[in-house]
DNA sequence: TTAATAAAAGACAAAAATATCTTTTATTAT
DNA sequence: ATAATAAAAGATATTTTTGTCTTTTATTAA
């Protein structure tokens, strides 16, 4: 005999907010991969992927085509087969983050309008122009000099979270 | 007599690049959307959402469920009917643009972690955290610092575009 | 007090991002 | 050579974001 109150009933909220943070979560489980993969790369280990997923907390098979298309793009190296699986090479390691996340949100994050403007230039400003070109220098700067290999000791004395 | 020459067929690449900006769509609009009537609201005017879409460039209807949110918040102030349509009151005017952010696109910008992970913080940080702390800062402070109605007189003098 | 107007609300649709599952290919140890 | 392993590729599903259309409600000018 169960029912339902109308006077307490509930009403679906139609516009919930979005949940926007800087990066998109694909490009958030690329470096935190990357910067897992190259740990282990810097003590001389290829990992599979099932262990990096683990390990930063992301689903397995998204991760996958990540590190697929990172992998494609030469980005990170590869190996199939029993022994197999991702790592760094030297190269590779001192690659800036900034060619990940480019390689997988693209280039706005660098150049784009923070209003979303096309035409927004020096000469024909939004705005935030001014403002918002100090943030994405920032970012630039922060992606151009944080290169993969770079928190290698940092992450293997423990000192780092790449998890949850 | 069509046919497809299979040596010269192409493939459909499957991973396409996200097109990741800082802000949300929805944040874009409301952002231009604010100038744009903040500046009317400075000449006291109220504008019409027709107008407004057309002005900022941004899809009416869309822009409409945006704005109507805002009003909810009474972040920006609406009269039905003739003569009706969206302003801002001399308060409204002072507010900054970070309240029509997080009312908008959640509070994510300014407390996030850049590696997405929930538990990362001053004494267990991930390896990007002291650096990504200072995007933060340089967002929340172009936020905070950038009132509604800051830009009308250059609106107004046409040194600032909305649109496209 | 009525017709016209414009926002609010509700329902729905399309596109993009995120996520999962299955099959194929390459590698290696046996 | 073969079985086992692990990434690559393909196909599909789910969720979120973005976008549209219709109906309702409030306001105002006539």
């Amino acid at each position: 005999m169960s029912f339902i109150n109308p006077a307490i009933t509930f009403v679906l909220i139609t516009f919930t907010n979005n949940y926007m943070a800087i990066f998109s979560k694909t490009c958030e489980y690329a470096m935190r991969a990357v910067f897992y993969v190259a740990q282990k790369s810097h003590e001389g280990q290829k990992v599979g992927i099932k262990e990096i997923a683990e390990q930063i907390n992301s689903p397995e098979a998204f991760l996958a085509k990540i590190l697929q298309k990172l992998s494609r793009e030469r980005l990170i190296q590869s190996v199939k087969g029993p022994n197999g699986g991702f790592y760094f090479d030297a190269v590779s390691l001192n690659r800036p983050l900034a060619d990940i996340v480019s390689a997988v949100d693209g280039n706005e994050i660098f150049t784009g309008c923070g209003l979303g403007l096309t035409y927004c230039s020096e000469s024909n400003p939004c705005p935030l122009h001014d403002e918002f070109k100090k943030v994405r220098n920032q970012i630039t700067h922060m992606l151009n000099h944080t290169t993969i290999g770079k928190f290698n000791l940092g992450l293997i004395k423990g000192k780092f979270t790449l998890n949850k």
